[in-house]
DNA sequence: GGCATGTGTATTTTT
DNA sequence: TACACATGCC
């Protein structure tokens, strides 16, 4: 077969592209057709006669690994590309041990925890154990994942990651291990999987005696985008998938390591050819996206780092206008001025779409969505969505991971304690009578027939009729039906399923009806109209609560089946503002705002960095050692590398603490420490003269009227 | 005993 | 904002 794309390669390109068998390090900097390469590297390979279920491209988020896939498929002119195996390591974990998981014990049905779940249960566990001391405080639940996360994903031992992350809770080690044993075992009971876990299973797969080489042998070749942010539970797993068949392809920048939080090396990167003996080294260092000014001025930033990376970027490009440091009085004005910038470059024909403010920590951007807001310039932010961590949407998930999972401590436990006057206690003795918490092995659940329910949680509650303190008695009932309709247990028609949904039904009539559920659309509704009351007497902001549910039934429309829909959305939750709001606006012109981390890949014509102040960037929290400080520079680099036309860096001077103790404290900031000298020779520096806008003409001082007129009340 | 409520505190980045 | 912990109430 013919393939005309290879011509549109340079050199390096296609020598990685082309490359046959064995393993494949390709070192691309940032801007240089990574994306283009790998695509055309798996277009290559199909070309070539390898089956695409055969290949396996590992990527850093679905959507990457989609956008790539789409390429490929253009490419091949065949649907072929659609049948690759794409996805995140642990997308693509889940979607192995569904199918093998068996050798290792685990039910295909297995439960998927995020991040806050497994939180939770190490909270569940903390307070079972009772290993907290009065006198002093423990780590939090957080701090507890994170502890034990990074030590199965570093897999080194938790002394040693407490020791050099997590010093203040050095005293704490003989707690933190049990707390850990208990989780451990708590985990395996209920066939619950951690994100930790699905690498480590899939890890374990790779080991096991038979079933070892059939996974690994189901692909013949691999291939890891981002490797630089992979960590080394990660790589065990390339190795142990690279026993027989070496073919395996892997892409990085060590200039871009910005993940370490998750326990990511680049280690793996620079001991690549040690794990895989024979490598052949690609480096692309051709930039194509940005200008010689950008470029310089990013080349700068790393010519200050302390450690030496691999290579060094250059371009053809015309030159272009210098990149800007826009110095700002405050952070008003600095909203201020990216709009003015961004109106700006939007008269001059830069859509929105081409456009992007990037910022360190997903908070940063809240007074600008407000200046947003306020002028009509339409946005959509990706980063620190934090959706499925909330708490109401946690509860209506945990609705669903009942009738899913009638076993589900962690879900019985939540849900039962938003009835009024059941706390922890009162909610384990009421698990403890349905039977939800199970002892070591009780034959197996559910299967999802009516023959495994008769003995479920689920099945004694609507027959047992378990006691509750009498204010939750209504709460009760108005859950056993629930759980009932959404079952389709005893109701006959759907249809007239979602008027109003508490208390008043009674269906009675066709108890042995129907046993078909429901559509799960329609059961979110109907858990929604149920979690209505609950919902306003908890929170103040109910009504914005239940709104989050209606976007997340929206969500669900798009699934039939309820099982994936909660692993997927735990697995790959919506990861920006217009996930949520849905298709509607896709067509729209928009402004990306997005967290530096989730910039990762992406290019725009114009960026604006906001808060480029000591402190935010690098993130004060993230000065402990040089590794901190030098990881702030890489995400540094990284944000300034994703423009192609115009960069604007801006740094506000003096920020308010609003809402402080203090009062209307102030203090002052400094530019961050990576715009130094070497790297502002770079910049066209700006200082913002106060009052650009006629509006902002702003009075020095407040009329003193109300004021006087008001102290009189205290003076006289 | 167990739940509700109040207070102080610490808040990055994401699969 | 939400959690950890303390206190107050039934």
């Amino acid at each position: 077969m013919t393939e005309p794309w290879l011509d549109e390669l340079n050199p390096q390109q296609r020598r990685a592209v082309e490359h046959g068998d064995g393993p494949l390090l390709i070192i691309a900097g940032a801007g240089t057709g990574k994306t283009k390469t790998l695509a055309c590297r798996v277009a290559h390979l199909l070309s070539r006669g390898v089956e695409p279920e055969r290949i396996l491209l590992l990527t850093f988020t679905r959507r990457a690994s989609a956008e790539m896939l789409a390429r490929a498929q253009r490419l091949v002119s065949q649907d072929s590309a659609a049948r690759v195996w794409g996805g995140t390591f642990h997308a693509v974990a889940n979607r192995l041990l569904r199918i093998y998981g068996s050798a290792l014990g685990l039910p295909p049905d297995f439960t998927v925890m995020d991040e806050s779940d497994a939180a939770d249960l190490m909270s569940v566990v903390r307070a079972d154990l009772g290993v907290a001391k009065k006198d002093r405080r423990f780590p939090r639940k957080e701090t507890l994942v994170k502890i034990y996360s990074h030590t199965v994903n570093a897999q080194r031992p938790m002394r040693e990651i407490v020791a050099e992350h997590f010093p203040w809770c050095g005293d704490d080690l003989d707690g933190i291990r049990d707390i850990f044993d208990a989780y451990t075992e708590r985990k395996k009971r209920q066939f619950l999987l951690d994100y930790d876990d699905l690498l480590l299973f899939w890890s374990a797969l790779c080991a096991a005696p038979r079933v070892g080489a059939a996974v690994a042998d189901r692909f013949e070749h691999i291939l890891v985008d981002e490797y630089q942010d992979t960590n080394t539970l990660q790589s065990d797993i390339l190795r142990g998938m690279r026993k027989r068949w070496t073919n395996i392809t892997v892409v990085g920048d060590d200039a871009q390591s910005i993940y370490s939080f998750r326990a990511s090396t680049i280690r793996n990167i620079l001991d690549f050819a040690v794990h895989f003996p024979g490598a052949e080294v690609v480096t692309l260092e051709q930039n194509y996206r940005s200008t010689p000014p950008i470029l310089a001025a990013s080349n700068a930033v790393m010519e200050e780092a302390t450690q030496r990376y691999t290579k060094e970027l250059w371009t053809n490009r015309a030159a272009g206008e210098r990149p800007a440091m826009v110095t700002c009085v405050d952070e008003q004005e600095q909203c201020e001025c990216v709009c003015r910038n961004i109106l700006e470059h939007f008269e001059r024909g830069v859509t929105l779409k081409q456009q992007s403010v990037l910022f360190r920590a997903s908070q940063h951007s809240a007074q600008l969505e407000i200046d947003l807001a306020r002028r009509n310039i339409p946005y959509h932010k990706f980063g620190g969505l934090r959706f499925l961590e909330a708490s109401h949407i946690k509860d209506l998930l945990a609705c669903l991971r009942i009738l899913e999972n009638p076993y589900d401590e962690l879900s019985w436990f939540r849900i039962v304690q938003l009835w009024e006057g059941v706390g922890p206690r009162t909610a384990t003795r009421f698990m403890e009578e349905l039977g939800v918490r199970r002892s070591a092995r009780d034959d197996d659940r559910r299967g999802g027939s009516s023959a495994a329910m008769s003995d479920s949680p689920l099945q004694r509650l609507m027959t047992q009729a378990p006691s509750v303190p009498s204010s939750a008695r209504d709460s009760l009932r108005a859950f056993t039906d629930l759980m009932r309709d959404c079952l389709g247990a005893g109701v006959a028609p759907v249809s007239n399923r979602c008027d109003d949904g508490s208390k008043t039904r009674t269906d009675s009539t066709t108890e042995t009806g129907s046993k078909s559920e429901p559509p799960l659309s329609i059961q979110i509704e109907r858990i929604r109209d149920y979690y209505d009351p609950l919902c306003r007497r908890v929170y103040e902001n109910a009504v914005a609560r239940l709104r989050d549910l209606d976007q997340l039934a929206q969500i669900a429309r798009t699934y039939t089946s309820r099982g994936r829909f909660i692993t997927e959305l735990t697995l790959d939750p919506p990861t920006s503002t217009s996930e949520l709001a849905g298709a509607p606006y896709l067509d729209d012109d928009y402004l990306t705002l997005s967290t530096i981390h989730s910039a990762k890949g992406c290019e725009w014509t114009v960026v604006h960095i906001i808060h480029a102040a000591d402190g935010n960037i690098p993130s004060d929290m993230a000065l402990k050692d040089d590794a901190g400080v030098e990881e702030e520079r890489r995400l540094f680099y990284v944000a300034m590398t994703r423009a192609k036309d115009h960069l604007y860096i801006y740094v506000p001077l003096r920020y308010y603490h609003i809402g402080s103790r203090m009062g209307d404290a102030h203090s002052y900031a400094q530019p961050s420490r990576f715009l130094d000298g070497g790297v502002r020779r770079q910049l066209l520096e700006t200082r913002v003269r106060s009052g650009p806008e006629p509006e902002s003409e702003r009075p020095t001082t407040y009329d003193p009227e109300p004021y006087q007129r008001v102290s009189r009340l205290w003076k006289d």
